[in-house]
DNA sequence: CACGGCGTTCCACTGAGCGGAACGCACCTT
DNA sequence: AAGGTGCGTTCCGCTCAGTGGAACGCCGTG
């Protein structure tokens, strides 16, 4: 959790930043050692925190409040982005009825902007606001396809963590699969970061720079097959893309 | 904008939250001016949330950051539940075919969570994470009804803005109103808070404590008719409302 | 060209923030 | 029962981060 925090706005942030998207309540004393603050000093940050309503406390801790949750809202560039992708999502569920992702690059990882399943939806990890890196999903593999050449290297050059037994671990496999995706504008995930979970995305046509954005739709192995929704997403996404274009949305780079 | 800012914190949190749900990119000096804070002063808490990226700059001035976004939905509270709601919203939009929303009540307002709108989507002005008072949306006025007698006494004491020709500004009439709310559990909106725009809602049932949740479908004067869906919301509400007791969620009341 | 409003930089003062030490409490071992 | 461990909390004297008035340069506008 390397920030700067010298100052006590930089603590608190780091201390706000300390909760993961996948822990919801945490002790002061695993806040302060995340964070490396000394007991006291967390404990009056949190409580000031507290105090300001960006943190709730209950006996079993302190977790991220509903103040936040509003003002996260807020920010504009992500809101109306999601305003103009919703529809486009919507209908992509409602072809398809399978768990509908919108993903932004930020680095190596994926940030999950949407997600849309219905009662039926098969069991992916995703949530929004979670992160995964870019190697092992399908929005991942088109996002790290139209990204940068200093990210490919960063990623194809950095480990690939086997998540399952299907990931891909080998940077010449994963080049090779990245150019496909450059070629026919789609990347297909099979149970590579989530054991009986398959995957296909594309990626939302930006007017100028590199895209960052990508649709995908996902389901379960035992009834579901990618190869059949490559049309629908790829509609989505381009129908999202000229939206965008037509509203001068800046590209989603590096802004979250 | 009253708070408590004799701290760092305070302040800094002041300027995240005098960007309203509706202006999106705010000067230094507008700044300083709706929190009341000297012009150095913002400027230097302004810059230092810049560098711990909650806030992002232009040339245009300041607006919020995509990682406050992230942050926000982070909030485990809010974020559980809109998991478990989408769902339900889902079903709704797809029976209907009309913009969804969920709302939560945070004192005389009520707070969207979620809003589900295809590209025929009404044009309601609600935005997630948006506000509206309570007396003049369909959600609020469910919300209202089964809020506790001091928000009753509050609303219905304080003044009625107009803000249509159609606002029921009438304490007496919109009393009337709850109590039907009440009976029937369902709550009507015609044209009440924005011109052009009917409303059906219905409370999602909370197993102990009051009510604070609410499901609601919206659609133009010119095609839709609020009688016709009340059997749709309220399926949807009390649905949620189910699997809401059944994982155990807290009520949201105040949790915002 | 003077004026008002903007964002920015400088700098001397001072109290908000700091964190080590020490405490009470609820669990576990042994 | 006695000792140990980890939790959240309170106290308090030191000091440096935060403060805000003054003053500056840069636009537009009348």
């Amino acid at each position: 959790m390397e920030e700067e925090q010298d100052t006590v706005l930089g603590r608190a942030v780091a201390l706000l930043r300390a909760f993961g998207s996948d822990d919801h309540v945490l002790g002061l004393a695993e806040l302060a050692r995340r964070t490396g603050l000394p007991k006291t000093t967390a404990h009056r940050i949190a409580n000031a925190l507290v105090r300001h309503r960006l943190l709730d406390r209950d006996p079993y801790g302190y977790r991220l409040s509903g103040g936040l949750f509003e003002l996260g809202l807020r920010a504009s560039t992500e809101r109306t982005l999601l305003e103009l992708a919703m529809p486009f999502l919507q209908d992509l569920y409602e072809r398809t009825h399978e768990t509908v992702h919108l993903g932004v690059r930020d680095g190596t990882d994926v940030v999950y902007l949407a997600k849309i399943g219905g009662h039926r939806q098969a069991a992916s990890p995703s949530r929004t606001g979670g992160r995964m890196p870019l190697y092992c999903t399908a929005i991942g593999k088109v996002l790290l396809a139209h990204a940068g050449p200093e990210v490919r290297r960063q990623v194809l050059g950095g480990p690939l963590e086997r998540r399952t037994p299907h990931t891909v671990v080998a940077a010449g496999m994963l080049r090779r699969q990245l150019e496909t995706a450059l070629e026919t504008g789609v990347a297909f995930e099979h149970e590579e970061s989530t054991a009986g979970l398959l995957c296909v995305a594309a990626p939302v046509p930006a007017p100028e720079g590199r895209t960052s954005l990508a649709i995908s739709v996902s389901g379960p192995t035992t009834r579901f097959r990618p190869e059949g929704h490559v049309d629908a997403v790829r509609a989505a996404a381009t129908g999202l893309g000229n939206q965008l274009a037509r509203r001068r949305i800046p590209p989603g780079t590096g802004a979250l």
